[in-house]
DNA sequence: ATAATACTTGACAAAGTTAGTAGGGTTTTA
DNA sequence: TAAAACCCTACTAACTTTGTCAAGTATTAT
């Protein structure tokens, strides 16, 4: 259950290696394809949302690719995947677009939303600096 | 993110019904399809699941329906959805079932490792008994 | 200038998953 | 013995995901 799309998974170790450029290389779509095995095409949609988002730009031409727009401890894996696939709403009436119809008479709303606020509060947490180091142990502890 | 799928969500919906009639009232699928507005065909595929897992037992016959097999606080939200959902595996690397090619190559492993085990965790302390009971402060403190 | 490099965009399709329906059982008990 | 209630399998329509493809536009080294 609760399974992340590739798109999510392909988004966070693409900016994993736009981080290993910071703060001055840029790195090339093909360098990531080829480093994390992801299609040229695939990628340069991810990429398009993480620039739109803010996360990252792009210099064009010969000696081009993408670097990151922030520091490294500043862009949390909750930011990279909101991008991606949309705020954490386990059920469809927790989605800020839908809304919910049973809303109080729902017993279970509580429990779903409680733990939506915990995915997202770990993933905050947990930056593209704490990957580029190597910096884990704070999985653990938290 | 992160969609829960409505079999799970009928599920411990179904699972909550049943809880109210312990100890000893059995609970029908046509009850519990009115009560949570969901088809009672439907309510047969998620309730033969649970049940062949050991959650709750049939009676059947005028009179009959279901009853849980434990009691309410020994119930998980966590042993509800994993019957219905598999257990929580992030991406398919951490699937029990399939496996990782990259295993240590892959930085973010650890990552999704730890969210899962996170999410695992909560849904554990939580029971039917408290759902049946309104006890939710638990979601806020932990 | 211009060719090479690199990013940008939108359309589309194959594959898989989800969410349910349908229809036929079997078992138990009043 | 009939009604109540559970049991089981198959199927399918809709949706989502996971990409590919093709045709751009922008930039810069030479």
């Amino acid at each position: 259950m609760l399974r992340l799309s590739t798109k999510g998974q392909y988004g966070v170790r693409a900016m994993y290696e736009i981080a290993k450029g910071y703060p001055e290389t840029p790195v090339t779509i093909k360098e990531i394809s080829e480093k994390q095995d992801v299609s040229v095409a695939y990628l340069e949609q991810i990429l398009n949302k993480l620039r739109k988002a803010g996360l990252i730009k792009s210099i064009k031409g010969p000696g081009g690719g993408y670097l990151l727009e922030k520091k490294p401890e500043e862009v949390s894996i909750a930011a990279i995947l909101n991008e991606l696939e949309g705020p954490v709403a386990l059920t469809s009436c927790l989605d800020p677009e839908e809304g919910c119809v049973r809303v109080d008479s729902c017993v279970t709303h509580l429990l779903w939303k409680a733990l939506g606020e915990k995915v997202e509060a770990f993933l905050k947490t947990i930056t593209l600096k704490n990957l580029v180091s190597g910096d884990l142990d704070k999985m653990k502890r938290k």
